[in-house]
RNA sequence: GCCGCUGUGGCGAAAUGGCAGACGCAGGGGACUUAAAAUCCCCAGAUCGCAAGAUCGUGCGGGUUCAAGUCCCGCCAGCGGCACCA
């Protein structure tokens, strides 16, 4: 270990409990009653008040993904974006904003379950044990989270709203005409509907959460089904087990309904590209058109598919139902019947795994039947291949070989033939397997022809035609699938429904009343799911079976329910009376009519102002959440359309060695052995000086160290060499007296209270400009270099002004707070005059007129490359820079025997000299 | 295959179209020390040169410009996402 470069161990957990004790970052709600002597309330002039929305200053949230707390505790890459956003929330808090930071656990969770079907202690245990440690951890590091707000998806109080929440979207429907969710009671039945039990059905086929018998991932390992996005090449994202398909009876949330909503909002948000990229394509929204096709010597039977391509009509010399088709088996003949089973059977049986590494090689066989080609009347086979899936578009396809891959493929292992109708824009472009835009050919019929028409004006004219003949109109579909919601677990929110059967024995479901919440999880000996499959809340019989013979739905919600709305408990965590107090809701989730201006850069924006996260994300909590927050919306219980107004991804930390951080690879760095040698500043500073927030970047031990030692640096530039080593001697002879002996350690003598003068201010004065903008733009990296540059050129005084120190400390606060409060308070001792709070005092402003130079270096170039740099006055005219170029001793020898074609002055910048 | 991001010293990185490599790590030299650690000062892209200095240099090849790491076109490599989505 190296030699202790400033007693850290002594300074943070000293401040740490301060800020405990004085509720330093609780952040507050209108309806609060601010205390007389807290430095948020004496900053804003509200101490004893009652705060008000409009007594408030603006708002600020700034968020984090809260974890997972796992067991094997806190990973190096949590802190980096905690680190991130504390550092901002105290920047932000200083410039005078209210700042909501709070923390908490997304505790429900596969591990702790899996813990309890081995060893039979109940996952609230091991979840309030892992819960500890995560906290003692994240504490550790000094973040300045309100801490009054600590929440946990497991805690009965926050899951019951998270069932209350499930039942808006089990009470809700999507009105198709207003675009929004509306109350169940709004819908209206059609006609056919005349008994109760008719509208019930039709009712539950309409609510945001409903009943769905689909085929789904099953997983038999984990014991549960999974919804698509948790199925990475046909295994279960967690564990990697093999996952099959089985059709089952499963709880799905309608979020296809917000398809179109949640790719177009992503217009109105601030998230990188490359994240809303992965949104959209996840959305997966095409534009095309539904074609219908006769089917030859069957009258009534028709078959439909999607296409994006209907310019291709033309083309199409086959048709292909997936396996599943309802169709398949009544167009089936009789002679292709025996294949046609057998190759269902087939496809059946196919993982999703060998449906995709199989991909090369396509399947299918012959249904015997022929469709009708509704523009020239042509009959064309009718296949099934497994590689048309059921679940997109309406599960069958045409089939134009010339300009599909697929198709293409498909045609050439079964000698189907290929048509060209697109000729390539380039002739010498092959047009077989040619799928990009051309122009139409050999697509004429007696009442149509598309020849000679571009690609995207031929499918406008084929979409009119079959709308006007009735055969097809144009639509758009989308690759997003519902949302499969329910899992075959023990450690989640049960939901807060029964079943019941009617006069007629039909099995249906009802909601709960909001009384009954919160639903929580029975106790249990085993938490295997049954021998038969069924989940391992059926093994409760007392509590499933109800007095009056109904019974409880014994599956639960996925993890993601619990973080789809975290984020609004924050606003007013302890509420029992609401999700969340509508005050709350809207003073921190609107933006702020008219915002003093606190900052000339930031504004505060509706929903959450900054969001840290993983990559991870992306899709699956992102998505899930803005689906929830806009039903919300719709139902009028939260004010913004979109949650997440700013949304950053911090960069994967990386082993030293360059790879992923991983127990088999053997180099995971663990934070504690981090704190323990160079204490929370400096392990903050490193993580964010290790490069862009943003980026991957490789941890190394040695970076901390020299973070470390700039701590060191700013630490003698403050204290006394005489007191400190007197201080470090008594130490050694009794640890035990450390923080006593630390308190008679005394500020350096040149550190005085004496006016500063501009050699003192300047770099002062370089130093809050450059810290501030970096700090707007999230470059801590940069604004920690500032720092650095700050300090070597503070540490060479003869004499150091107090004047000139004091800012430097705000600046340092956000990102080192423990030594910066502690240097604070000593300097303000030595002044004799009391301390204010650090975290509330005004963030320093630069002074321009400081910066100004009196001479500046002008860089001189000829024909582009430097030769020589000179000294000119700030003031120096174009004309006199110039000149001075032109006659710099050595810039005349590359001058000689050449014609000077022109001279380029860049004011207060550079001069190039063109000469030939 | 498609989409997105990233390529700069030994390493992490910096650079509104205007001095490439700030700041830091590792390295070298010196001061202090009996010695080491720590600290402080200096050097440090590559090549050639005793030096002054010169030439080359931001993945590769072109282009625009007085001037390109930065803008444009075409490649290559790495990372991430999607992947039979019609």
């Amino acid at each position: 270990m190296a030699r202790r470069q400033y007693p850290f161990h002594l300074i943070e957990p000293k401040w740490q409990q301060h800020w405990e004790a004085e509720q330093t970052f609780r952040a507050w709600n209108p309806g609060d009653q601010l205390p007389a002597a807290h430095p948020f309330a004496l900053r804003h002039s509200l101490a004893s008040a009652v705060a008000r929305k409009e007594s408030l200053p603006p708002k600020c949230y700034i968020l984090d993904m809260f974890p997972y707390p796992s067991g094997a505790g806190l990973h190096v890459g949590h802190p980096e974006g905690y680190t991130a956003t504390d550092i901002l929330s105290r920047y932000r808090r200083a410039q005078g904003f209210n700042v909501l930071h709070p923390m908490g656990w997304d505790s429900f969770g596969l591990p702790a379950e899996q813990y309890a079907v081995r060893t039979g202690q109940h996952p609230r245990k091991t979840t309030e044990q892992n819960i500890a440690n995560f906290t003692r951890q994240i504490r550790s590091l000094g973040f300045s989270y309100d801490w009054s707000r600590e929440l946990a998806t497991t805690d009965p109080e926050y899951f019951r709203w998270t069932q209350w929440i499930f039942l808006q979207l089990y009470h809700a429907w999507f009105n198709p005409e207003t675009q929004r969710a509306e109350p169940i009671s709004t819908l209206t039945y059609p006609a056919d509907c005349q008994t109760e039990a008719q509208r019930r059905t039709f009712r539950d086929g309409k609510r945001l959460a409903y009943v769905s018998e689909a085929p789904v991932n099953w997983c038999p390992e984990l014991g549960t089904v999974l919804a698509n996005e948790e199925v990475i090449d046909g295994k279960s994202e967690v564990g990697g087990f093999p996952v099959i398909r089985k059709p089952m009876r499963q709880w799905m949330l309608r979020i296809t309904a917000y398809a179109e909503r949640l790719l177009a909002d992503l217009d109105t948000i601030d998230w990188t590209d490359s994240l809303k990229e992965m949104q959209r394509n996840w959305i997966g929204k095409s534009q095309g058109a539904l074609v219908t096709f006769a089917v030859a010597g069957v009258a009534d039977a028709a078959i439909t598919v999607f296409t994006t391509r209907p310019d291709t009509l033309f083309g199409a010399t086959y048709m292909v139902l997936s396996p599943e088709h309802a169709l398949v088996a009544s167009l089936t003949t009789p002679d292709q019947a025996a294949a046609v089973r057998e190759y269902q059977t087939f496809a059946a049986g196919r993982s999703d795994l060998e449906r995709t590494e199989l991909a090369k090689e396509k399947t299918g066989v012959f249904t015997g039947a022929f469709a009708i080609n509704p523009v020239n009347g042509e009959r064309i086979p009718i296949w099934i291949a497994d590689y048309v899936l059921a679940s997109y578009g309406t599960g069958a396809i045409m089939a134009v070989p010339a300009h599909d891959t697929r198709d293409f493929e498909f045609a050439a292992k079964f000698n189907l033939p290929v048509r060209q109708v697109v000729q390539p824009p380039d002739a010498k472009t092959p047009w077989q397997g040619f799928t990009d835009p051309g122009t139409a050919v050999n697509s004429s019929s007696a009442e149509l022809s598309l020849d000679g028409l571009p690609t995207a004006e031929a499918k406008r004219a084929i979409t009119a035609w079959l709308e006007s003949r009735n055969l097809g109109r144009g639509t758009t579909n989308y690759k997003l699938r519902d949302w499969l919601f329910s899992r075959q677990r023990y450690w989640g929110e049960p939901f807060p429904l029964i079943w019941k059967r009617d006069a007629d024995g039909t099995l249906y479901h009802e909601a709960l009343p909001e009384s009954a919440l919160p639903v929580i999880p029975p106790p249990l000996d085993d938490y295997k799911p049954t021998a038969d499959g069924r989940p391992p809340l059926a093994r409760a019989a007392d509590w499933v079976e109800l007095p009056d013979g109904s019974i409880r739905e014994t599956n639960t919600m996925p993890q993601w329910a619990g973080s789809c709305w975290y984020y609004l408990r924050y606003l007013d965590a302890r509420s029992s009376s609401g999700f969340v107090g509508s005050d709350a809701e809207s003073y921190w989730m609107k933006a702020p009519e008219a915002a003093p201006t606190l900052s000339a850069s930031f504004r505060p924006s509706p929903g959450v102002d900054l969001y840290v996260g993983g990559t991870e994300h992306a899709v699956l909590h992102l998505l899930y959440a803005r689906f929830w927050h806009k039903v919300l919306f719709d139902l009028g219980h939260v004010s913004t359309p979109e949650p997440f107004h700013r949304l950053v991804n911090q960069g994967l930390i990386l082993g030293e060695d360059n790879q992923k951080m991983s127990k088999s690879r053997g180099n995971v760095v663990n934070p504690d052995d981090i704190l323990k040698e160079f204490g929370a500043d400096a392990f903050r500073l490193y993580e964010m000086f290790m490069g862009p927030l943003q980026d991957v970047k490789p941890w190394n031990t040695q970076g901390v160290a020299g973070v470390y030692k700039f701590l060191g640096r700013v630490w003698r530039l403050f204290i006394d060499e005489a007191t400190e080593s007197e201080f470090e001697q008594r130490c050694t002879v009794d640890p035990s007296r450390s923080a006593e002996f630390l308190t008679e350690v005394r500020l350096a003598p040149n550190v005085q209270d004496i006016p500063a003068d501009p050699f003192h201010l300047k770099p002062l004065h370089s130093c809050i400009k450059k810290v501030t903008e970096d700090l707007e733009g999230l470059r801590f990296n940069t604004a920690i270099s500032a720092m650095m540059i700050f300090v070597n050129e503070a540490i060479a005084w003869d004499v150091k002004p107090v004047a000139a120190l004091k800012p430097f400390l705000q600046l340092l606060a956000p990102f080192a707070p423990h030594l910066a409060e502690d240097l604070w308070s000593r300097l303000h001792q030595s002044l004799g005059v009391s301390t204010p709070s650090l975290s509330y005092e005004p963030w320093p402003r630069f002074d321009p007129t400081l910066l100004v130079e009196d001479t500046l270096e002008i860089p001189v170039q000829v024909n582009g490359k430097l030769r020589e740099v000179i000294r000119v006055p700030a003031a120096a005219t174009n004309a006199e820079l110039e000149a001075a170029a032109l006659k710099a001793e050595k810039v005349l020898p590359f001058l000689a025997g050449k014609t000077i074609k022109k001279v380029i002055v860049v004011p207060r910048k550079l001069v190039n000299i063109a000469a030939v």
